[in-house]
DNA sequence: TTATAGCGTAAGTCTTGACTTACGCTTTTG
DNA sequence: CAAAAGCGTAAGTCAAGACTTACGCTATAA
């Protein structure tokens, strides 16, 4: 359940924006951090949780680390929230979508 | 940007058993909060945070309120991920698993 | 009508975790 | 060699939120 880890990490806004940084391509930790309204040492901390949820990956380059996008911790909610789109689902999505609430039984009406 | 409160909503673990639940279509709550290791009125303020996230909808028959599963907050997620898969990002990735840390200058190497 | 079923909500507690500053480590530069 | 660049980590603070119990509301049942 590797989904969990990353949902996790997704569900906070800064790191969602220390993540989303990442999409151009890999950047070391100075450049991600300059001009968020947190310290560095919160993206760091940030950065540590995304890996860990295999949504980053960290390389070094002389005394820069470099972190990008992992598509590891993407897929696994990709995954996820795909099982919930299975028949069943959608098709008791149109029927309540076409009925509305169902059906309310009444005092006296047959069960 | 609906797929912050998605997201939030399903970093729970507790509240993701909840969401759970509701695969094979809609439940009143009791039903839903029936041998969980929370209480009910855990589940329903769950139940609350779900449905201020599109990821449920509410009717009610009689006393009881059923949940079903709305895939509005769902979509909204899985468009949020894809935005992560394009060509860039998965150029970046065979390039990165092919040469391993991109290139670390040395020395006297040149620049 | 009164009672019961099935809920949501209020209020309070307690843990999680997002932040800060201070510090130390490693690598390049002079 | 020493100094600086570029980080991660430790420790402490503080607010968000996941729980609990108590209570109240509405709809069916008796």
């Amino acid at each position: 359940m590797a989904y969990g880890n990353a949902l996790a990490a997704l569900a906070d806004p800064t790191r969602r924006t220390v993540f989303e940084r990442l999409r151009g391509g890999a950047k070391p930790v100075g450049e991600i951090a300059h001009g968020l309204p947190v310290s560095r040492p919160a993206v760091s901390q940030h950065l540590k949780v995304l890996k860990e949820a295999r949504l980053v990956t960290e390389y070094r380059d002389g005394t820069r680390r470099f972190y990008a996008i992992d598509t590891q911790g993407l897929e696994a909610v990709r995954k996820y929230l795909d099982g919930f789109w299975d028949e069943a689902l959608t098709r008791f999505k149109a029927f309540a979508e076409a009925e509305e609430p169902p059906r309310k039984r009444r005092k006296g009406e047959a069960k």
